[in-house]
DNA sequence: GCCGTTTTCGGCCCGACTGTTTTCAGTCG
């Protein structure tokens, strides 16, 4: 992927007083980036912008916790000198960043969120600002409708199209976060409640235990006989600042991010249960619970219950429900009802991929392009997870903005071949993520592909092309000998950009007839494919690659959104060629360049 | 504001597309 600005779901909240907990590095990355936005709107210098904004990335991207940093360790960090080192250890004595209120005060947070609508930058932003005192992507919208864009300068039809198109897109995404900042919120709820003598296990639910590609809110689920001091500790989460509902069994807050957490706490012999219900999905549990009935049994949050006599059958483990059912314990992942009760109960459930099955990472960068870390410091951390085989695959020339160049990428393969040389256990593969154009070709003529011992291949522009021409032209990339793997295939950011208008089938026929891998994208603004596609190609026989896109070492830890997505998709760890022995991973990789 | 085997100043990823314009600014990747 090319430069990552998330700017969708980057957690948009206050400083948090001093005091609290310890400022992550999302959170110091997400304050850095919004001085870096405020300073566009403002007309700062555009060089000074961008500065903040790598730094943003670079905090984002740290592999150590940057709040326990001094001011001279902070500067070892890319992009980060004197002055943003004072900001960051401003903020993390403070809670905030004397420059950065200056700012706010100048500009309404509204304005900043316009530029969250695609078409709309900085610029434009301020001039709607300025012109017709628009300080909402509500108010926007109004003007749009009310034509009063119509008078304005550089504005005409086709902006207001895209205003509104974009609006739409927003909308869809409101509310919801990425999967990746649930998560994070929903370990940190769970280690600060199960540090407490009175929780026994403690566990996140609902649509982040099924792993969906956003997420609403968060349910924490907590066994104990004594709930007080959970729900107690609980509204004293240092990012809670607004209490919603406190009670002996359900407590909500909303965070200063906006996302509602519902803690509930059960009687530990009630847990499998209670976690069973609050996984979800609805649709499952009700399929679940006609199963129940039809064996004169009652299924709720409390437990399994006779209904002549009332008496508890069981409720201890989810195992233990989903077995006295006559079924197998089906994985949050597949419980959409999507099928997997009618499988379950013909035992032909599927052993979906598991992280741990995963041998290797075959997509990742360095900062040779657009990556953070080093090549060292990449295959250091991939080392460290314990891969068999790690492949580095960097941008190719024809992505201008990376400026690769042959002579640049065959210096990082004598590069990797020395690395190769310090780490025997993990094989090291030098690849390349090429970049398909308007026709479907590829950067490099045949023979330079050749050198590659793999490579991705995947779209970066021309999004918007007719149906037909998307589909001919990942058709003819995957016709390519030498692509092994189509990446990010659809080419959308969650909430941002809608995915690419292709046929799948042609394209996953294509995949089968060529015997060419597709990505399954870890990222978690991407996810892609989604889950549903997945599903489509599995069943025309197409194998995947479970890759992360890695743009620096914490992003590796990204796998597990993707391995998620994958059983989402009902994928077994045969259908994952990163799941693969090295041996059968090179003869797949072979076979492709021998056609 | 950061950075440096072109170091303490003068550069800074850069090309393409879009929609509007009548020669280009803004946005994006």
């Amino acid at each position: 992927m090319a430069t990552q600005r998330d700017k969708s779901h980057r957690p948009r909240r206050p400083a948090e007083p001093a005091g609290g907990a310890a400022a992550t590095n999302q959170e110091i990355s997400a304050v850095l980036q919004e001085y870096a936005e405020l300073l566009a709107i403002t007309g700062g210098q555009q060089f000074k912008v961008r500065v903040y904004d790598k730094a943003a990335r670079a905090v984002g991207g740290c592999p150590t916790e940057v709040s326990g940093l001094d001011i001279k360790d902070l500067q070892a960090i890319p992009n980060v000198g004197k002055s943003i080192a004072g900001k960051i250890s401003e903020y993390v004595a403070t809670g905030t960043i004397g420059a950065l209120e200056e700012l706010r005060a100048k500009v309404p947070a509204g304005v900043r969120a316009l530029t969250e609508i695609p078409t709309l930058g900085p610029k434009r932003a301020l001039e709607l600002y300025e012109e017709l005192r628009v300080s909402s992507v509500a108010e926007l919208e109004q003007a749009v409708r009310a034509e009063e864009l119509r008078g304005l300068r550089g504005f005409g039809p086709k902006a207001e199209e895209n205003i509104l198109h974009g609006i739409e897109l927003l909308k869809h995404a409101a509310g919801r976060v990425s999967l990746d900042a649930a998560m994070g919120l929903a370990d940190r709820v769970v280690g600060h409640l199960a540090a407490l003598d009175e929780c026994g296990r403690c566990e996140y639910a609902g649509s982040l235990r099924r792993m969906r590609e956003t997420i609403g809110d968060i349910d924490v689920l907590a066994a104990s006989s004594d709930a007080e001091p959970l729900m107690d500790a609980f509204v004293s989460f240092a990012e809670a600042p607004e209490v919603i509902a406190h009670g002996p069994t359900k407590t909500s807050i909303r965070t200063t991010g906006g996302l509602q957490v519902d803690l509930r706490v059960v009687p530990p012999d009630a847990w499998g249960a209670a976690l069973l219900y609050f996984t979800g999905s609805k649709p499952h549990n009700i399929r679940i619970r006609e199963i129940a009935q039809r064996a004169g049994l009652k299924l709720s949050e409390y437990g399994l219950f006779d209904v002549e006599t009332g008496d508890l059958v069981v409720s201890e483990t989810e195992e233990d429900v989903y077995e006295r059912l006559g079924l197998p314990w089906i994985p949050p992942t597949l419980r959409e009802d999507r099928g997997e009760v009618e499988a379950a109960r013909r035992g032909e459930l599927p052993a979906v991929v598991t992280e741990r099955d995963i041998r290797g990472d075959l997509h990742t960068h360095t900062n040779l392009t657009d990556g953070l870390a080093s090549a060292d410091d990449m295959v250091s951390a991939a080392a460290s997870r314990g891969y068999r085989y790690y492949a580095i695959t960097d941008h190719a020339p024809n992505l201008f903005m990376q400026r690769m160049s042959d002579d640049k990428i065959l210096a990082q393969r004598e590069q990797v071949r020395k690395l190769q040389a310090r780490r025997p256990r993990m094989r090291l593969l030098h690849g390349t993520e090429l970049n398909i154009d308007p026709d479907g070709d590829v950067d490099w003529p045949p023979e330079f592909l050749a050198g590659f011992d793999l490579c991705v291949a995947s779209i970066h522009s021309h999004f918007t092309q007719p149906r037909d021409q998307l589909t001919r032209r990942l058709v003819r990339a995957c016709e390519n000998p030498y692509v092994d793997i189509i990446g990010h295939p659809t080419a959308r950011l969650i909430g941002k950009r809608p995915p690419i208008d292709v046929d799948w089938d042609e394209v996953f026929a294509a995949c089968a007839r060529t015997g060419t891998a597709v990505e399954i994208n870890s990222f978690p603004d991407r996810l892609d494919l989604p889950d549903t596609l997945i599903t489509r190609a599995r069943q025309r026989g197409v194998k995947f690659a479970v890759d992360t896109d890695a743009h620096a070492e914490v992003h590796l830890a990204f796998l597990r959104y993707g391995v998620g997505t994958a059983q989402r998709g009902w994928v077994t760890s045969d259908d994952v060629i990163n799941t693969w022995p090295l041996k059968r991973l090179r003869a797949f990789l072979r076979h492709r360049a021998s056609h």
